[in-house]
DNA sequence: CTGAAAGCGCTTACAG
DNA sequence: CTGAAAGCGCTTACAG
């Protein structure tokens, strides 16, 4: 063992362990990455001398080395979002797992900051990245990500059509919606909420649009606003003041979804009966609204995992053909789009 | 500069740069940390080489000299929880500011995942760890990761009172809420939700107790129960139904009080009149529920920014006296505890 | 103010 | 099946 230099503590090496057990720091680097090449009896007498010092790996050491460092980068627009850390968790699940270490960065919706710790993750030898790109994040980003071979998988959002992408599939979830909506007997639907325009804006968007217009109506009541709960409540107004008011709305979320419950909640209304409401994502607070709320499923955990997935496969195949897992949402039907009392709109 | 080795993207290092710039390495690598010993006008030229040539430099190189990564590790036991991310979305931006990364993990109140994450951590030579231990730790594993010299900040709960500590004064924010509702006039008070035994559980409950017992009143109506709107939902027909009903309840957080509110209105009661409701926590929904909440503001996300700065000061100085930042909770009185109609309970 | 040399703790051919 | 040697890309004394 070495001088224990002041006040820093000591870390056991190979060479340590090595001295030890009588054999030399190659061997001992062979039983830790359980090759066969080691002798059994070697293994286990190696083996009880690492348990008996405490000895820990240096994986910094070990991917200088071997050019990999088992850490990935995952790179989300708001972590206080309980989607994205819903994603997060998924993506933890995976890497666990597969024993890589998690880098996690919070861009807050800025390209700046997103820029920052991209190259942060790429100091730090991270083996790839996922990332649900920032608002105004473009295509570029991912090129340029492609140039220096920087394994990439996108989640949630896409700015380039290039390379992996994970998410749900929003438009048809918002097709599906829409039609249940038309299917109730209903013709002036709104879409409420969103205001930042990004791709999984612009699907949920044009699931309606094309659903509306397949049915020969107007996508007309398209309201943008912040997704909060307070949009919701507002939304409620805006609409039932119309000249010729909805009838039902779907909503870019559940938050909006439930501000919209409680907008109409307030004016002594309900919905499901004065108003058809369509959230979506499903969130675990969905099913105890008040009226229960009908809903877009779109599992943002399971999301995580197919994004972790990919990412692995990416860094094993680098110049293999992109992959694209978009998973099918669900239609949750509850109380809050229940038939109208009027249903008879022509 | 190398060959490029098949397959794998070259990386440039100092010495690519060196040679571009006709100096040395360790002139590049002194550049690279803005040190005062290089020449203005060699700086400008490095510099100028460095950006011409897209340098990005090798962390994991520098850390295995310096002994220092300029990485720490965030373990907390659950992610889907909106409280933990909030802590983690306040500890990634003090972290940002200060250029380090960070080691995310949750160990989804599993003692094994936890030991297996603090391991991986410190494979990965990051130079410390905030912790939010999973239920069922003990205070030995603050006494080893001490021992190994690993520093450590406890978060939000503690094991062990070695070592420094970042939370809320949970105590005291109970203690308040219940003195609220006894000058409300009310005596039959309960203490709703909770299942796992910790020192955020422990905590909250003596402040409970202590305020109760102070004014003569017995704190034995305290419900058990998992942290879910279910929970409250169901908690309303127990304390109803008690031979001597509850007025009040105090929830665990915001979610149980959410589902009490719930409840109630489904059997056609309200909240703040046929019985007094506080939440804890003050949680983005809260202003917002039917009726709004009253409530105690704990503010997850400075936590983490304090935790962040702890764990900053600690790796600096190893072996400072311990340090402890209890931030002080706030009573957000609303109206879901307004005062009972039928007050005067003696 | 700058450079040559040693070394951080591993892994990787290469011998034997 | 095991060992000696070189090297991954930096930083750190030490000379000059």
């Amino acid at each position: 063992m070495r001088e224990r230099s002041a006040g820093r503590p000591i870390r056991l090496t190979l060479a340590d362990v090595a001295a030890r057990a009588g054999v030399s720091r190659a061997t001992v680097s062979l039983v830790l990455r359980d090759s066969p090449l080691v002798a059994e009896s070697t293994r286990v007498k190696v083996r009880g001398i690492l348990d008996e010092l405490g000895y820990v790996y240096n994986r910094s050491a070990a991917s200088m080395r071997a050019a990999r460092s088992r850490t990935v980068g995952l790179l989300i627009p708001g972590l206080s979002n309980p989607f994205f850390a819903e994603l997060a968790a998924g993506v933890d699940q995976v890497l666990d797992e597969a024993g890589l270490a998690l880098f996690l960065a919070d861009s807050n919706e800025s390209v700046a900051k997103q820029e920052r710790v991209i190259l942060r993750m790429r100091e730090h030898g991270a083996d790839g990245i996922i990332i649900c790109p920032a608002v105004g994040t473009t295509k570029e980003l991912i090129s340029r990500l492609n140039a220096w071979s920087f394994p990439v998988v996108q989640a949630l959002r896409h700015v380039s059509p290039l390379g992996d992408y994970a998410s749900a599939d929003y438009e048809i979830g918002m097709d599906r919606a829409t039609e249940h909506l038309i299917r109730l007997g209903h013709r002036r639907i709104a879409f409420v909420g969103g205001e930042h325009m990004h791709s999984a804006y612009r699907e949920r968007r044009d699931g309606f649009v094309t659903c509306m217009r397949r049915h020969g109506l107007s996508p007309d009541l398209i309201l943008r606003a912040p997704l909060t709960r307070q949009a919701g409540i507002d939304a409620v107004s805006m609409l039932l003041e119309q000249d010729e008011p909805a009838t039902a709305a779907i909503c870019f979320n559940d938050v909006v979804a439930f501000g919209m419950l409680l907008g109409l909640s307030d004016r002594g209304l309900e919905a499901g009966v004065d108003l058809a409401v369509i959230g979506f994502d499903d969130v675990a607070e969905s099913s105890l609204s008040r009226p229960p709320l009908t809903t877009v499923a779109t599992m943002p955990n399971q999301i995580g995992q197919d994004a972790a997935r990919l990412l692995l496969r990416r860094i094993a195949h680098p110049y293999g053909p992109p992959e694209r897992v978009i998973l099918p949402t669900r239609l949750v039907v509850r109380d809050s789009c229940g038939a109208l009392r009027s249903a008879r709109v022509a």
